[in-house]
DNA sequence: ATACTTGCAAATGATTTGCCAGTGT
DNA sequence: ACACTGGCAAATCATTTGCAAGTAT
């Protein structure tokens, strides 16, 4: 259901990279740690905590579950990590590198794909003049029917 | 937080009229289902289950937590009642005749307020060309910034 | 009479928190 | 050594569900 990304653009592109940034803001490289970011470097686009729980499926350790969450906190803290939200469903975690301008989340097959930048500026222009909010697509992406899922 | 919205517009819009709706439907008419209904007519805008079963803060008497979750629910299926999701918080219920086209929720005041069908047009419209999803405003309201909070 | 409803308790799913043992530096 | 972390159980929050007792029709 997860569409493919574009690639990286900012911030650490590298596990080594972003051990070292935990590492100039005073924090510990612990294996739990490390395996988190492994999950996110591994991953083909945002993930949830469980999954990373789950090693991916298998294809990393598995790694307790709270621990996941607050790893997912502290990278996300130190800007190397950010998370969106899914209709129903749980949270989506990505690094920052990755990340994109917004999304869109499909509320009936939950495929969720990037907005690019200038469709996000629309509609915020859209929003902003109507009633004077500034939409955060990043934060709580847009729900609606994918494609496919438009009966 | 919630702000005043504009006058009603289709199906019942009085409590005998709804009533009447659920006996077309075959539904029984109870106390805590009118009651639900009561809190609904008497809010002054979308509200929380959880608000309804407090009797509105005094209101109205106090009403069973689940019962009012799933008289919402039927009276949703009937077309008597509207939800939409408001980011991390809980979900607010309204009758379908003071519903609007869509919404948009602040993030940090959690204020919530109604979009005019056009301006929901003009965000389905950019999406659309976007990437070809059709956004459900309704049930999942966008999330942004209200004027008030953006710093 | 009998299906539909209720109230209450317990279960869910996602995420958080308390706590103490374990470990990076 | 010692503060930072990890694992695990228990707590939250919003919402749902199981079930026996109650009631609208």
């Amino acid at each position: 259901m997860t569409v493919p990304h574009e690639t990286p653009v900012l911030a650490p592109a590298s596990i080594p990279a972003a051990i070292t940034t935990l590492r100039v803001r005073g924090l510990r490289v612990s294996a739990a740690r490390r395996l988190v970011l492994e999950a996110l470097f591994a991953a083909d686009g945002p993930v949830t905590a469980d999954a990373i729980a789950d090693g991916l499926g298998g294809r990393l350790p598995e790694s307790d579950l709270a621990s996941v969450y607050r790893n997912l906190d502290t990278l996300e803290e130190i800007g190397l990590v950010r998370h969106f939200h899914v209709a129903h469903g749980a949270g989506r975690y990505a690094l920052a590198s990755r990340h994109h301008a917004g999304y869109v989340v499909c509320e009936h097959c939950g495929a969720h794909r990037p907005l690019e930048r200038g469709t996000v500026a629309q509609i915020a222009a859209v929003l902003r003049e109507a009633c004077g909010y500034d939409p955060q697509l990043v934060h709580f992406p847009m729900v609606g029917r994918c494609p496919e899922c438009r009966f």
